[in-house]
DNA sequence: TTGAAAATATTGAATATTCAAGAATTGATG
DNA sequence: CATCAATTCTTGAATATTCAATATTTTCAA
């Protein structure tokens, strides 16, 4: 009788570890690109997100960033305390905060863009277009299968 | 003129975003399935690794489970007091430790296997296999490409 | 063979994250 | 409109992770 074929496979074959492991390395070299302006990786999504210069209530920001809330205010104090985004109380539901980046966290989230973008062009270098392209595509796709 | 297509785009068409997004989600569901044995998804990866019955030393177990070296061991340490494994100085080098499995550690990493691998089969079945496997393989190459 | 450098694992202090609870505001229901 | 439940954010305690330093053993060169 001949083998079924993903029957109890090693870890590096479940589809969860390829995604931890890649996952880690990219992140780690999105970091090492940071360090050169010293911000987290937490920190430039949250730049990032703020940048429409809309104002983005705690709860959609922590969704948006992959940080549950606890977290995501610890952050945000520490980037208040950076000056780099300030919080207004939503006129409309005063139990909501809602995040503006300032010209220093829009100056910055430049720089960080600049840094994020040479870190996409080094890997679509090295991975080749066509893989990067369907790699993103097959993401979005499971992410949506997913939620 | 036209719009150059990736001109600084939404953190939502980062590659290293929709890795992390992914990775989360899908570590989210495993840890659930997990839940039912009390397990965090790291000891399922490390108890996996020593199902080949072969002692790994605790840089090589860090490197496989993707951990570092000083949160492995106080993980490592957790598990000898459940005594799921144990430690064993490496009569060769005795500056290693080798770690082992213990029967109980084997016994609850068959039900772990059980529970990754319904998973691992939900997931091909709302996303395809087509789809699975093609991830797979990109992600393997990715990292192959990264590191 | 001896001493310095490298490799391996652990420890402790500093830092960060998470869980559970709390405060403030809004919504909804009788 | 009064009250109770739900939503949003923050806080504090418990837990976990990380960084730097340490102890032990091995390797290698002089």
């Amino acid at each position: 009788m001949a083998k079924s074929p993903s029957r109890n496979p090693p870890i590096t074959e479940h589809l969860a570890y390829l995604l931890a492991q890649a996952n880690r390395e990219i992140n780690r070299q999105l970091e090492a690109r940071l360090r050169d302006e010293g911000v987290p990786v937490e920190q430039w999504r949250i730049l990032k997100v703020l940048s429409d210069r809309k104002g983005h209530s705690m709860g959609e920001l922590a969704d948006a960033v992959l940080l549950n809330h606890p977290t995501l205010t610890k952050m945000i104090d520490r980037m208040v305390s950076d000056a780099l985004v300030y919080r207004v109380q939503d006129p409309d539901d005063r139990r909501k905060v809602l995040m503006y980046s300032s010209d220093r966290g829009k100056a910055l989230t430049e720089r960080l863009n600049t840094l994020a973008m040479n870190q996409e062009a080094h890997i679509a270098k090295s991975y080749g277009d066509k893989a990067t392209a369907d790699l993103k595509r097959l993401l979005e796709s499971l992410i949506d299968s997913a939620t």
